[in-house]
DNA sequence: TAAAATTATTAAGTGATACTTCATTTGTTA
DNA sequence: TAACAAATGAAGTATCACTTAATAATTTTA
């Protein structure tokens, strides 16, 4: 979070901007882009926004949530990062960073109590492979109905009409790896 | 920028956690979250970044910077996503999103005047397609050299010992895609 | 090398607004 | 209906993001 200045500048200066520049683009005093670069202050929500689109990045790359993607082969539970809320109420987690050097991307769902969810992976071309850690799921995949409790897994292509229902009395959780075909 | 207090609240009561829970969690007052929520005021960046580590995600994702991640499958040029500034100068450029739908990734690479990688894709086991757009770039792959001019490709496997070194007077842009190996 | 010009930093002050306090409303349960 | 819990609103405060203006540092020009 104290870094954030320091990111700023060094962006800026490979972009060979000067703090004039980017302080007029971002529309700010150039003495308050120089306070916020070396962490007399941190801007305003408002202002990091403009100052990462005018650097074309992001707020989250600035405030530094992206720092351990190239370097960090552990992730912790408590790290599982919240990327999607459902209409149906599913959460989607990653459970291992998406980063360039996996295969296989790793996701945990979470289906809350009486969730239904029909559009699950509408968006996904693949295989999916789920592990069932909590709860009991009831998938129904071209027209066949399965019931899947905790320690089964269940293998599928991603394309398939499918819908998953949580017909626990609590939350399910299913944690998921799947890859895209061609 | 507008829908902060919004996904906050939607996440937070998706959580079953009460308003006076998280304000607590996160160190401000109940009002203080209420009006966060109900957009009346933005949250300061560092109260921001307590509210997103209390809900399991991350500023981007309440900021609303992945909102297009499962839904556009365009990708403007203006919209390239600088995720990475490496020691040596080159960048990283995001140019379509690693969504989940994607099997390849794709990036550009920019390297400045001079840039002389070493250590580029380390973290990567798999394989790597490169088309250079501008300059002129010399690879270095397992002891031999080539030179590569505007509008060559390259294949290569990017577990091998390789350098790449900008022999351009300017900026060279490699356009690459991507694929992780077994 | 000094002088000029450009760029970045600092100091001090101000204004906006993130936050607090406290009262009011809304919702829930018995 | 009371009694409680939870969320919202009003008003005021204090923090701090930002401005102005002066200074320092750096680069350019002659």
């Amino acid at each position: 979070m104290d870094r954030i200045g320091e990111r700023i500048k060094r962006i800026r200066e490979h972009k060979a901007l000067q703090l004039n520049d980017l302080a007029k683009r971002v529309g700010i005093s150039p003495s308050a882009l120089s306070q916020i670069e070396k962490a007399k202050t941190y801007p305003s929500i408002v202002t990091l926004k403009q100052i990462a689109e005018n650097l074309q990045t992001t707020v989250g790359e600035l405030i530094g949530e992206n720092e351990s993607l190239f370097n960090n082969p552990v992730f912790r539970k408590e790290e599982n990062l919240f990327i999607e809320l459902n209409d149906s109420g599913t959460e989607v987690f990653i459970v291992s960073q998406h980063d360039l050097s996996k295969q296989m991307e790793t996701f945990m769902l979470k289906f809350h109590l009486n969730s239904d969810s029909l559009n699950l992976f509408t968006h996904h071309n693949g295989q999916i492979f789920g592990y069932l850690l909590e709860g009991e799921l009831q998938f129904e995949i071209d027209n066949k109905s399965y019931v899947v409790l905790p320690g089964d897994t269940i293998y599928f292509n991603s394309k398939r009409n499918f819908r998953i229902q949580n017909i626990y009395s609590g939350e399910s959780k299913l944690l998921c790896t799947s890859i895209a075909s061609k």
